[in-house]
DNA sequence: TTCAGGCTTGAACGGTGTTCAAGTGGGCTG
DNA sequence: CAGCCCACTTGAACACCGTTCAAGCCTGAA
């Protein structure tokens, strides 16, 4: 049984879990793939190429299960935690969705149903892109971080030594907080001001 | 005149204006400088210091000029404004300012004083630091885009495959947007969302 | 003038993504 | 069943990367 193109997918993607990002290397894939690093890229023009295939394998199960029926902004919400989650399930996940642009299948699918989420709910058409664009850019940085350890313990080291009390309490309460309730609090700041002008543009 | 560390800054951000940060190389820098690759190794121990060095000079003017007084709103909006053009002074200085999260000299300003813009405002301290990293990721991932013209181009040819006709309007009415309009409309939506919980929370 | 030490050299090391002619082997065709 | 085709793989090379380090240079103070 040779090797076929979604079999380079998921052991770039085991080899992501085991080794992150910054260890994901031909050569190593190709070990684990028992096959020379040259190999792969009969499969791949480019390692660039096989990070866009992971990526959209990553968020490929985002609109699997449909949306339970409900108001626009359950349904967004719903679709931002399912999109978190997705990344959270492979180490540096939100690195790799975040570096890599070009639009495959399973990305373009999750940007249609967002979209249709905001339109169908009167929200006026120009504008429903730059929303999903700017939640979008929300839930990959906040889970970037998330997935990014190394700050915290940056931040708690640095925070020791700041003279401002108000500072430190807010470094504090954001670096112990549990990630899960602050990505909600987030994102419900955005729905805010959605709800604001959706409720300006109809009746 | 030997090289100080200052001058390794400088010339890096030069390069980094010519080149790019995917161009943006030690042997690069060195001849730019006069320098042999591995003398810059006295200054920085690691190119990832020298990128924090960088990230650092690009924020710095941030807080340099005092905010003009006014209303808490007022000056979170001309904070970010102030940080998305001192991203997009430099090439792909929003990905340098994001790829390093260790929190030199003027990123803490920076924090400090949106800080304690919301906590001056009355905002719940605990709350204020998640607010803060909020807005960031939206600075941030906005402006990595807005500097990765790559992107564009990609949504462009990719639009006119597309059936769904709202999808359509919704991406060519952002990718033809003006950024800068785009950019504050998505701040405004998260400042409606603070401006509801500040209501919430003083009398 | 001498000396110390801040700064630089030059070469090497191990690793990276990528290319490509040459080979292999599995499955269809005659 | 024989043979061939071509999808796939090899193995070696290429150019470049960040990083290290002994050895030297050059400058400013004594």
């Amino acid at each position: 049984m040779q090797l076929k193109r979604a079999d380079v997918v998921t052991g770039a993607l085991d080899l992501l879990d085991t080794d992150g990002l910054d260890g994901l290397t031909m050569r190593k894939l190709g070990a684990r793939l028992g096959v020379q690093a040259g190999g792969i890229y009969w499969h791949f023009k480019n390692k660039e190429a096989l990070l866009d295939a992971m990526a959209d394998r990553i968020v490929g199960g985002l609109t699997q299960t449909p949306l339970a029926p409900g108001p626009w902004d359950a349904q967004l919400t719903e679709l931002a935690h399912r999109l978190r989650r997705a990344l959270l399930a492979h180490r540096d996940g939100a690195r790799v969705v975040a570096g890599t642009h070009v639009p495959e299948p399973n990305t373009v699918r999750g940007g249609e149903h967002a979209v249709r989420i905001l339109a169908d709910a009167g929200f006026p058409i120009d504008r429903v892109g730059w929303v999903v664009f700017a939640v979008l850019y929300y839930v990959l940085g906040h889970t970037i971080e998330e997935q990014a350890q190394r700050a915290a313990g940056d931040w708690e080291r640095r925070v020791a030594t700041l003279a401002d009390e108000d500072l430190t309490r807010a470094v504090s309460s954001t670096i112990g907080a549990d990630p899960e309730e602050r990505f909600a609090y987030g994102l419900e700041l955005f729905l805010d001001g959605v709800r604001l002008r959706l409720a300006e543009a109809r009746p």
